[in-house]
Formats: C-alpha cells, sequence, structure tokens
DNA sequence: GGCGAGATAGTTTTT
DNA sequence: CTATCTCGCC
C-alpha cells in the first residue's frame, strides 16, 4: 500500500474541498463517522474518499462496499467516482442500495437457504396476495386482520432482523389473537415453494447466513477492505447488524449521515444508529461537515432555528459564506384555493425575472395537497410535474405486463400466472382459477403446468375450457418466441396477441391512454438490457423511472421526496397544526414523531438555495370539510430576525362573513387566546378574504393576467370533441382566448388552457 | 362472471 | 370529498 505521505500534493479529487472534508477522504483507516449537515457537499467527500482508495491502491474496486439506500443515489456515485478516476468505477460490484447488494449475496448462497439462485424477487403487490390466500386459508376474519397489517409486521419484524422462531408470542399477539407468528412462518415456507423472496428477505437471509455460516460472513468480511455507508440515520436494525458483522474484522467503516435529516423511523430507520456510533466502534473519528455551500444565511438560520427545538441531538453548527439575501417569507393566506394561487402568481413572477421553472418547487406534507396546485396550474397553464405517488413500475398495467414476461420466463411463477391468467377478461374467473389451483397442489406442479394439464381432465366444461385453452396455447408459443426474436419485440407480440392492448384501447378514457403510452415506453425501456432475463431483474430492484427530462416545469412534490434534492426558489405549503405537524403524530408518537416531523420542517427549508416561502392557510377542507387551521407551531419556532411575515388576503370582507358559521369563524379561535404564530396575527388583523363558493369566477380571471397576450388557437371552436391528459375527452363549451371551458365525460366542467388539450 | 351500489377509510415511501 | 374495495344482484 502506497503511504499518503508520498502522493502528489494535490490529487485531482481533492481540489475544492474544505479541511474537514479532506479529512473525511484522507482518514482511511478506522471507524469514522461522518456528520454532514444539509448541504455541506457529502456527496463530494463521500465520492472522493471512494477515489482516494482507489487511487492509492488501497484497495481494488471490487474489496470496497459502498451502500446507499436508493438507487438514484448509487448511480450518482457511481457518475461521479467515474468521472474522478475513470474506468475503474465499472469494477464496483459492490457499489449498490442495501437491496441490490444483498440480492447479489444471496443469489451466491441461495441454496444455504433453501432457495434456488434464481429466486424471484417478488414486490408488495404480489406479497398482498399471497398472503391474502394464507389468511383465507387460515380462516381469519380478513376484515378484523387485513393483509396489509399482516404485510407490515412482517416488514417491520424483518427490519428488525427477526425470523419466524424468533417472533415471541408478545409480538404474535399483534396479528389475529396471537397468530401471527404462525403466518409469518407460513408465508416464509409459501415463499420458498415458489423460490421467492421479498425486499426484506433479501437482507434478512443474508443475516441469517453471516450469523450461522461461519465462511460466507468470512468471506465478506475478507473481501471488503473498506466499507462506506450513505445516509447512515436511516438504517434499520438489520442494515445495522449487517455493517456491524462486516465491520467487525477491518473495522474499515466510514458512515455518512446526518441526525436532523432522519425522516423514516415510520419505515424501521433508527436514528439510535447514529447516535451511538462510539459506543459500536470504539476509537471512531468523529468528522463535522458543517460549512453550507446551498443556502443563504438567513434560510440556514431559520432551518437551525427550528431544529433546535429538538432535544438528543448530535448537534452541529452550519455557516455559510454566501451573502445574507432574502429573508423567509412567511405567508398567510385564506384557504387552500387561494395558497395555491398566491404560489401559482410567484411563479410567474420569478419566471418573468428570468428564472426556470425547473429552479422553482412546491414541497407539501402529505400527498394529497398536491391536487389543489395541480388544478390550479392546469386552469392557468402553468407547467407542472408531480413527484411520488404511483411509480412506473408500480402502475397496474406496468405491473400486468411484467407478469406476462415472468410466466413466459419462469414458468414455476405462480404469483405472475395468477396475477394475468383472466387480464384481460378471458373468462377464467375464480372457480377456474380455484380447480386450476387444486390440481396443482395434487400434482405439485405450478400453476401454469397444472394449467396445461388440466385440459386433458374434464374438470373444465364450455367457455372456461375453450378460453383456457387459448391461453395456454399463447403462452406455449410466447415461450418458443421468446428464444428467437429480441426481447422487446416479444413483449409487443405478447401485449398485442393477449388482447391486453386491444383491451385498453376500446376503453376510451384518459387514463387508458396513459396506460397504452406506459407500455410502449415500458417496451423503449426494455431495449436497455440485453436480456429478458437481466430487464427482469432490473425491475424487481430498481423500481424508478427515469423520467425524461424536457420542458421545464415546476416540481411538485412532498418533502420526503425532496430530500437530497435543491431548488432556487422553494414553497413550503400547508404549514398548519393538524397538517404539519400531522394530526397522526401529534396524537399518537408522543415527542419522538414530534420531533421527526421537525426534523422533516429542516429538511424542507433547507432543500431552498436562495428563496424559500412558507404558507399557511386559515381555512382548509379536509375531507370534504371545511376546517380552521392554526398556523403551524414550527411557524412559531422561525426565529423573528431572519423572516418577513406577509398575509395576502384579498377580496371583499363582507363574503366570507355570511358563509361561514361561528363554529368554522377560524379567528374565534384566535379571540380565544389559543395558540398563535406571527403570520396569524397579521392574518386576522387583515381580516378579510373570499370564499371559493361564493365567487371563484371572479377571482380566476383576476389571477389569469398572465395568460392574455397569448394567442388563442385557430384550430378549436365550441362543440369541439378534445383530448386532455389528465381530464380526458370532453367537449368545448366556451372559449375565452386562449382559456377553454369544457365538458368532460368523466371528470365534470373544468377550466383549462388550450395549450394543455388537444383536438380529438 | 360482470357491473353497480354501498361501506369505508383516509401521512410520509424505498427496495 | 373521493378513491378503493366488497358485496350482492342480474
Amino acid at each position: 500500500m502506497t503511504d499518503p505521505a508520498q502522493l502528489p500534493a494535490d490529487p485531482p479529487y481533492l481540489r475544492g474541498l474544505n479541511p474537514e472534508q479532506r479529512d473525511a477522504v484522507l482518514t482511511t483507516e478506522g471507524p469514522v463517522l461522518v456528520l454532514a449537515g444539509a448541504g455541506t457537499g457529502k456527496t463530494a467527500a463521500l465520492t472522493a474518499r471512494l477515489a482516494h482508495l482507489l487511487y492509492t491502491r488501497r484497495a481494488w474496486p471490487s474489496e470496497i462496499l459502498a451502500v446507499t439506500f436508493t438507487n438514484k443515489a448509487a448511480r450518482e456515485m457511481r457518475e461521479r467516482v467515474g468521472r474522478l478516476v475513470g474506468e475503474a468505477v465499472e469494477g464496483m460490484p459492490w457499489l449498490g442500495t442495501f437491496h441490490a447488494i444483498g440480492a447479489k449475496m444471496l443469489r451466491r448462497h441461495a441454496e444455504l437457504v433453501g432457495l434456488q439462485s434464481n429466486f424471484t424477487i417478488i414486490d408488495t403487490d404480489d406479497q398482498l396476495r399471497l398472503l391474502k390466500q394464507l389468511i383465507v386459508a387460515a380462516d381469519i376474519d380478513e376484515k378484523r386482520f387485513p393483509a396489509r397489517s399482516l404485510a407490515g409486521l412482517i416488514d417491520q419484524w424483518k427490519n428488525k432482523g427477526l425470523t419466524p422462531e424468533q417472533i415471541d408470542a408478545g409480538e404474535a399477539e399483534r396479528y389475529a389473537n396471537g397468530r401471527g407468528q404462525e403466518l409469518y412462518a407460513q408465508y416464509q415456507a409459501r415463499l420458498k415453494a415458489v423460490n421467492a423472496c421479498d425486499f426484506g428477505d433479501l437482507l434478512l437471509h443474508m443475516l441469517v447466513l453471516f450469523r450461522t455460516e461461519r465462511e460466507v460472513l468470512e468471506l465478506y468480511q475478507q473481501r471488503f477492505r473498506y466499507i462506506m455507508v450513505d445516509e447512515y440515520q436511516d438504517t434499520n436494525s438489520v442494515q445495522y447488524l449487517w455493517l456491524r458483522l462486516l465491520a467487525q474484522e477491518r473495522k474499515n467503516i466510514a458512515c455518512v449521515g446526518d441526525d436532523d435529516q432522519s425522516i423514516y423511523s415510520w419505515r424501521g430507520a433508527q436514528v439510535e444508529n447514529i447516535l451511538r456510533f462510539e459506543r459500536d466502534f470504539p476509537g471512531a473519528k468523529i468528522i463535522r461537515l458543517e460549512q453550507n455551500y446551498r443556502s443563504t444565511p438567513h434560510i440556514l438560520a431559520a432551518a437551525s432555528g427550528v431544529i433546535a427545538h429538538n432535544g438528543g441531538r448530535l448537534g452541529k453548527e452550519l455557516w455559510t459564506e454566501l451573502d445574507q439575501g432574502e429573508k423567509v417569507r412567511v405567508l398567510g393566506v385564506w384557504d387552500g384555493p387561494e395558497e395555491a394561487r398566491r404560489v401559482g402568481e410567484e411563479i410567474e413572477s420569478v419566471q418573468r425575472r428570468g428564472q426556470s421553472l425547473d429552479d422553482v418547487a412546491i414541497l407539501v406534507r402529505a400527498q394529497h395537497q398536491t391536487r389543489e396546485f395541480e388544478d390550479r396550474f392546469i386552469a392557468i397553464g402553468l407547467p407542472y410535474k408531480i413527484i411520488g405517488g404511483f411509480r412506473f413500475y408500480e402502475r397496474a398495467e406496468i405491473r400486468d405486463a411484467l407478469a406476462y414476461l415472468r410466466v413466459v420466463h419462469q414458468p414455476a411463477d405462480d404469483l405472475a400466472f395468477e396475477r394475468i391468467v383472466n387480464v384481460p377478461k378471458r373468462g377464467l374467473g375464480d372457480k377456474a382459477v380455484a380447480r386450476i389451483h387444486q390440481l396443482a397442489r395434487g400434482i405439485d406442479a405450478p400453476l401454469s403446468t397444472a394449467a396445461a394439464r388440466i385440459l386433458d381432465t374434464d374438470e373444465l366444461t364450455g367457455a372456461a375450457r375453450k378460453s383456457l385453452g387459448r391461453f395456454v396455447g399463447d403462452i406455449a408459443r410466447w415461450r418458443d418466441m421468446a428464444n428467437e426474436l429480441p426481447h422487446p419485440e416479444l413483449a409487443r407480440q405478447i401485449l398485442d396477441e393477449s388482447g391486453y392492448t386491444a383491451a385498453l384501447q376500446a376503453e376510451k378514457s384518459a387514463e387508458a391512454a396513459g396506460r397504452l403510452e406506459n407500455l410502449t415506453e415500458l417496451v423503449r425501456a426494455m431495449e436497455e438490457y440485453e436480456s429478458l432475463e437481466a430487464f427482469l431483474e432490473h425491475v424487481s430492484l430498481v423500481m424508478d423511472n427515469d423520467a425524461a427530462k424536457d420542458a421545464p416545469k415546476v416540481t411538485i412534490m412532498t418533502i420526503h421526496a425532496a430530500k437530497g434534492l435543491e431548488f432556487d426558489t422553494v414553497f413550503l405549503a400547508g404549514w398548519e397544526e393538524g397538517l404539519f405537524p400531522s394530526q397522526r403524530a401529534m396524537d399518537e408518537g408522543g415527542t419522538a414523531s414530534l420531533e421527526e416531523e421537525r426534523r422533516l420542517a429542516y429538511v424542507a427549508i433547507t432543500r431552498a438555495r436562495r428563496r424559500a416561502t412558507i404558507l399557511h392557510a386559515a381555512n382548509r377542507r379536509i375531507y370534504g370539510q371545511w376546517t380552521s387551521s392554526l398556523p403551524s407551531r414550527f411557524v412559531g419556532e422561525l426565529p423573528q430576525e431572519h423572516i418577513e411575515t406577509e398575509t395576502s388576503m384579498t377580496g371583499g370582507e363582507s363574503l366570507w362573513r355570511a358563509n361561514w358559521s361561528e363554529h368554522a369563524d377560524p379567528f374565534a379561535n384566535l379571540a380565544r387566546g389559543s395558540g398563535r404564530g406571527p403570520g396569524w396575527q397579521r392574518a386576522a388583523s387583515a381580516g378579510s378574504g373570499f370564499t371559493t363558493t361564493a365567487q371563484p369566477r371572479v377571482i380566476e380571471a383576476r389571477a389569469s393576467a398572465v395568460t392574455l397576450g397569448a394567442k388563442p388557437r385557430a384550430d378549436l371552436a365550441v362543440g369541439q370533441r378534445v383530448f386532455h391528459q389528465k381530464f380526458g375527452y370532453g367537449a368545448i363549451a366556451e372559449i375565452e382566448g386562449n382559456k377553454l371551458e369544457i365538458d368532460f365525460e368523466h371528470a365534470g366542467r373544468k377550466r383549462v388552457m388550450d395549450s394543455f388539450v388537444t383536438a380529438g
């Protein structure tokens, strides 16, 4: 090994790093914990460290274990390391997510846990269907004890590293009067029988092997000279146990994280892992990255002020050399629609000042908040994209298509067979499927084999028999084709011949059109993989889609989804008690979950580079009921000197009093003196507003000033049938400049910009 | 086996 | 309010 002292004084990967970052890069031996605050160049340090290990020949690429939580993070690290060290990164087989690495290891040792190395990795959908079957078979009332909650429990157990044998009576009690353990054991047995694994198993099976098979553990302890872990505050127990075992021998483990950004406890992450690092790895070196390169001092101070209200922190003091910039704005608005309207106006104004919409984001606490913005932006023609919700590979049509491919590729994949045996509808209902099941059990064969065999019997008659015959024939033919056709072509043919695309085409809704598009996209994505097998492995592990970049758009997403990202201008919507912090967090989890909400607030504010605007509405409709709301306590925790409060109550004062009962009067709360933030007082004194029910049109018209200059389209006329991406087909009822009133077949009457529709 | 009415529940999300 | 799911009827 090269002595670091003999290195050129300034290797390329150290350029531009501050002393602490350099320390994190150059301290290669022994346990290291890098506490990296938001925007402190964590990824830069991490990739430089990786480059350093390779460059100085401390380890071969294959001797470094580098784990991340998301594929995106793994990809980014691979790219950045690639830029620093070139080709060497290609040889880094152990850079990836915990799950991808777990899968890779498990395929090598599958037989030790009773699996074959070509096991299938099932998703939550399959998991639920399997559990449902077991619950029904165990004669448990699925109403009282839903499969969802069992799935959740099993997930929790796996996150904790518990196998069925380790579930004690107390834990088992959490499902169906003590039958949790029994069901968990059955589930594992079923998985083994169909040669499958769920996500949790990828980690749990390997943990079991590390613990029970000495050679396996030693193999990896020897191999990994250096271990690096990103987002350490997000590790759960099983991941922690993995790392501790693997690092035991060489102890060269570097973990990077930020306790203030731990926002995933609800899915098993343990902040404690980062808090007790020094105890777990005695002699650990702690390095703090505190210089922030992202945000202005006002923004940093606002975020720091909020997070300071949490206890038990490791403590960091972020600072920056950037100029003061603008204060964080706190904006009190009347209700949800006005919040969306105001944000829309603000965005149009920063856009006019020349900023790209790609640099603007709206962050919300809960997914449902996105709707209000979506509706508004459609109405004013502001391009937006919503991140989250359903991911590409989770969509029903994509899963269906994949199930077809799985059945063709792996005849034993019962879960896939069940999924598509009657999709599209081909007259093979529960009864027919039950018979196939029965035969499959009898002859101990997979469903697709049993389906073929059942045709030799007289179990099925009439239409069902004929239909199954066709289906079985189709599958056989596709399996033959699989050897001759390139796999994207195979997929295309399967989708056509199965009647799947035809069924979607017959359905003339906006959704169906979107689904067909998704299928095209899927087939296109397949082209990037060399085989069907490689593609299927990819989709089971890498469940994200690299959305193609096109025209600039405002990003709307949850705070969770925004972690790790940054934007010039950020709008933080819905900072109200009950929404953020969420009611659930306030009711259930006590201080711990309130602190997690606060960390979420911290993450939210620190996404902003130059401008942050926090909004809270006095009234919001929750499950159809108008409710008055108080500003979030986090608003009150913002340091006064770094914020600027403002209210945007517009419209006539008299309007709302007639419409709101005393009970719903938000100001009644104020009069009683219940908690109030600075923004709230201003909102109260402004004391005016409008109701959307009273006069929405007027407001809409006023807000649309920005669009007046645009030319109306010549190809549209009243009465014409048009198609809209989100709302589907409809007829134009009114044209007003380039704004349209459309009666949609499914969505009802909506006001949209003409640029959002196509003549249909 | 398919469709429509009624019940029900309703953070955050990755792999 | 609305999306989703179940149940019952045709």
